[in-house]
DNA sequence: CGTTTTTGACCGGCGC
DNA sequence: GCGCCGGTCAAAAACG
């Protein structure tokens, strides 16, 4: 892991500069609490699907049109983003509200989510995507919020949510939801390395 | 000036 | 039906 330190200092191109970090992975936080999503995306023929970036165009041009958000939004879930709240477990969600909740006989798949803890001063892991920030949101029971992010690369709609615990303000969590379907736009050796290696391992 | 962040509004799901 | 909650949208502001 001594490489993967070192990996940091040389990002910064990115919107707010980072000092350098020293991060320690801990792999094993949260596989069993994802563990089903993998079950789920194994017989998943739709999966597919859920990247198309037409898909994804088209519904932004929809929400274009001011007058009817409602519909849009109920058209939307229907296709993309079946219930999310899976990751409530580990996000320090006390309230039991991510429970992972599935309609029955309901085949709506969730996408892959894979998280993992950083011991970081940063929030803002470089990872070699790049990311544009789409919203933030108070954590219950905590003082940090959680930011939510999406890949901006065109078609790919990885999401991830980066939030710092509360237990320990030290550690961030980031949780990434989906699958890149590019490559890496700015090769971080170690760090590309490691999730890869975590892929293998986790399956996500 | 194009891209990204901020932030309040909004939505669907869920529990009561 | 209502209120809460987690997640998302989108206009405006900030940034480079």
């Amino acid at each position: 892991m001594n490489s993967f330190t070192a990996s940091f200092p040389y990002n910064s191109s990115s919107s707010t500069s980072q000092t350098a970090v020293s991060s320690h992975l801990s792999l094993d936080a949260t596989n069993d609490d994802y563990s089903y999503d993998h079950a789920t995306y194994s017989n998943d023929d739709n999966y597919e699907q859920l990247e198309d970036d037409d898909h994804d165009q088209n519904l932004r041009l929809i929400r274009k049109n001011p007058n009817r958000r409602s519909g849009e939004q109920a058209l939307l879930d229907d296709h993309v983003s079946p219930t999310n709240s899976g990751l409530g477990n580990d996000l320090n969600s006390a309230s039991g509200s991510g429970t992972i909740h599935v309609k029955k006989g309901d085949k709506k798949i969730r996408k892959p989510k894979c998280a993992f803890q950083t011991r970081s001063q940063v929030d803002i892991l470089d990872d070699g995507y790049r990311w544009r920030k789409y919203g933030q949101k108070a954590v219950k029971n905590s003082k940090f919020p959680r930011s939510y992010y999406r890949c901006t690369y065109q078609g790919c709609n990885v999401k991830k949510q980066v939030q710092r615990l509360s237990k320990d303000e030290g550690v961030v969590l980031t949780t990434y939801e989906g699958t890149h379907s590019h490559p890496i736009e700015k090769p971080n050796d170690n760090f590309e390395h490691i999730l890869t290696q975590m892929q293998i391992y986790s399956s996500c």
